[in-house]
DNA sequence: ACTTCAGTTTGCAACGTGGCATGCCACGTT
DNA sequence: AACGTGGCATGCCACGTTGCAAACTGAAGT
C-alpha cells in the first residue's frame, strides 16, 4: 500500500494535518517542520491519493478533449499542442471521440464527462444548437471550431468564413474562374462547413458556383468526389476544399487522371496539417494557430465563470505548390 | 449540488445501501424495490460520484496511452483505436506525450501516474532497458513496440526483426540491389529502430549495406536525408525507412530531385498510416495490425498478474505503388 | 416445532484528504 | 503585568461511496 499523510505524519512525529500543510504549501509553516516533514515525504515516497484529494477538493485536474477522430491529423495535432499546454497548467487530458455521431455528442453535453472532468473542450461535429441551448451540465464547456454564435457557450474558433473567402479570393487572383467547394455538407448542421462554405460564395460572387457534396472529411471522400469532379463535362481548373484530407484525396486523384497540378488543377486546402507539406507538391491552405487556440481554449476553461465568450483566434493563408 | 446516493434512498424510502446494490447491479435485490429505486435515480438524474467511487474501490477505470507524440499519424491512429476498445470495456484513455525525451519516459516509469490509472500503455523511445527493470511502480504496465526481451514487463509489438526482413526482401525481389535503411538512430536505446535494423541486414546478406541516421522519424528528417543521399556519389535504388513519415519525406525528395518513384528509386515505408494511401504514388509498407496491438494491450493490462508476457502481434507487407 | 437457507435489506465503518476553528506560544506594546 | 498579534500546529469532521457482517424474512427440510 503506498504512504498515506498518516503514515507520514508518524514518521515525522508531527500531526496530519502539518503534513497537509506541507504537501499544500501553506504559508505558516515553521521552516524546520517543513524540511523535517519534507524528508518524510521523500524517505517514506509519499504522494498524494488523488482520488481523495478530488473527492475533497470537487476537482480532478483532468480535462476532457472531444474530437470526432483522433487519427484526423487536424485533431491529432490539435490535441498533441492540447495536452502539452494543458501539461504546464496541471491538468491532464483525456481523449473521447464522438466519430461524428450526433448521439454520442450529446452524451458529452448532457454530463457523461461530468463527474470526471474539471472541463470540457469540444469539437463538435453534428450535435445541433438546441441541444447546446439544452444543455442541462454545469461542467465549463468550451468548444472548438465553432463560430456560429449560438448562445450561452464559450467558443473558440478561427474566422471561417474570412479564411474561406480569402482562400477562394487567391484562387482567384491566380486566374481561376472554375473554382468548385470541396466539403460541403448537406445533411448535417456542421457550422464550420456552412462557414466555410458562406466564404466561398461571398468570395466567388457571380462567378458559377460548383458545390460538392461529401459525406464526411477524410483522404478516401475527397479523392472519390473529385475523380468524378474531374469525369463530369465542364471540371473545374480549382478547387478549395474544406479540409487539408479532402485536398490531399484530391491530390491524388488528379494524379491519377494524369492532371499537373497546380497547372490543369489548382487546390486550395484547409487546416495546415503536417502532412501537406510534404505532398507533391506541397499543399497550399489556411493555416489556423493550433497553439493558440488550445491555448484561448484552456483559458476560458480556467477563467472565472461570465457571460459566453466568443473567441477568433488567427489563422493566415499559406502559399505552397498547389496554387 | 449533485444528488447523491443519500438523496435517491430517502427519495425511494430505502436504506442508502440498497440504492448502491441497485446502482452496483448485485444480485438479491427484489425486482419491485430495484424498480423502485430506479425510478427514484432517474427522476433525481442520480449519477455515481466517481471520486467517492475511486477512493472506496481503489480503481479509476482510466487507463495511461503513453507515446512519444500523439500527432505523429502512427501513434495518432494507434491512440484512436485505444480509445475506442477501451471504451467498449468501460475504460477511458488519456494521453501522455514524452516527446521521445528519456526523463519524461523515467518519470512515467516511477509512478507520475499511478494514483491516477489503472494501468499503462507505454510507448518507450528512448528510455533504457535497465530503468524498466529498476521500475518501483506497481500499476500494471504494457509496453508497446517494444520486444527486445527486457525482463519483467509485459510486451505487445510486431515482429520487427522478420517484418524488415520482409520489407527489404520484397525491395530485393524486385531486383534492387543497392537499397539504404533510413531511419537508424545512433544515439539511442530505441529497441525498435534496432530490430528493424537488424531485420535489414538479415535481408541483405553480403549485399553492402547502407544505414543512414536521423535524429527523429518524421517527414522531414526522411526529407533531408534522402536529400542528402541522393546527391552522394552512389546513391540506392531502393531505401527501406523505418516509418512511413520518413518515408513520405523521402518521396518528397525524389519528387525534388525529379527522379520517378518507382521507376529510379524504391521506397518500403512502416507502419501503414492513412496519409501513405494517398501519395503519390501510394506507398509500400509494412503494416501492424493496429486494432490487435490495443486489444492485446488492453487485455494484458486487465489479465491477472503473473509471469512477464511477450505478445506478438501480426502484421503483413502492402505492396503499393512506391515498389 | 426447530433448524436451515437463500433471498433481501440494512447500519457501520473506512477509503485519504483538506476546510474550519481553535489552541498554543513567543514577542512586542501599552 | 496585562494585552494583542502574528506565526505555527492540531483535532475534528465531511466529501460520497462500497465492503463487511449482521439482521430479518418466509419457505423448505428434518
Amino acid at each position: 500500500m503506498n504512504p498515506k499523510l498518516r503514515d507520514v505524519a508518524e514518521h515525522a512525529g508531527v500531526s496530519v494535518r502539518t503534513v497537509s500543510n506541507v504537501v499544500n504549501g501553506f504559508r505558516y509553516v515553521a521552516p524546520a517542520t517543513r524540511e523535517r516533514v519534507q524528508a518524510s515525504i521523500d524517505a517514506l515516497g509519499y504522494r498524494p491519493n488523488l482520488a481523495a484529494r478530488t473527492l475533497r477538493r470537487g476537482r480532478t485536474g483532468l480535462v476532457a478533449l472531444v474530437v470526432p477522430e483522433i487519427d484526423s491529423p487536424y485533431f491529432a495535432e490539435l490535441a498533441a499542442r492540447t495536452v502539452r499546454i494543458a501539461e504546464r497548467r496541471g491538468l491532464t487530458v483525456l481523449i473521447d471521440q464522438t466519430d461524428g455521431d450526433a448521439e454520442r455528442e450529446k452524451e458529452l453535453l448532457h454530463g457523461r464527462r461530468s463527474q470526471l472532468v474539471d472541463g470540457v473542450l469540444f469539437s463538435p461535429w453534428a450535435v445541433a444548437p438546441a441541444e447546446l441551448a439544452a444543455r442541462t451540465d454545469t461542467v465549463p464547456l468550451v468548444l472548438l471550431g465553432e463560430h456560429d454564435g449560438t448562445a450561452g457557450v464559450d467558443h473558440v474558433a478561427i474566422d471561417n468564413v474570412a479564411a474561406a473567402r480569402e482562400a477562394t479570393g487567391h484562387l482567384l487572383a491566380t486566374g481561376r474562374r472554375r473554382i468548385a467547394a470541396l466539403g460541403i455538407q448537406p445533411e448535417s448542421l456542421n457550422a464550420t462547413a456552412r462557414q466555410r462554405l458562406a466564404g466561398y460564395r461571398e468570395a466567388l460572387g457571380d462567378l458559377p458556383r460548383l458545390e460538392i457534396p461529401v459525406r464526411r472529411l477524410h483522404r478516401a471522400d475527397g479523392h472519390r468526389a473529385m475523380l468524378e469532379l474531374l469525369d463530369c463535362a465542364e471540371p473545374p481548373d480549382a478547387v478549395f476544399c474544406f479540409t487539408d484530407e479532402l485536398a490531399l484525396g484530391a491530390l491524388r486523384a488528379a494524379a491519377d487522371r494524369g492532371l499537373t497540378v497546380p497547372d490543369d488543377l489548382a487546390l486550395v486546402g484547409f487546416d495546415d496539417i503536417e502532412d501537406g507539406r510534404f505532398s507533391v507538391p506541397a499543399l497550399t491552405t489556411v493555416s489556423p494557430d493550433k497553439d493558440r487556440i488550445a491555448e484561448l481554449a484552456l483559458d476560458c476553461l480556467t477563467a472565472e465563470p461570465g457571460p459566453p465568450r466568443s473567441i477568433v483566434a488567427p489563422h493566415r493563408l499559406v502559399v505552397r505548390g498547389t496554387s
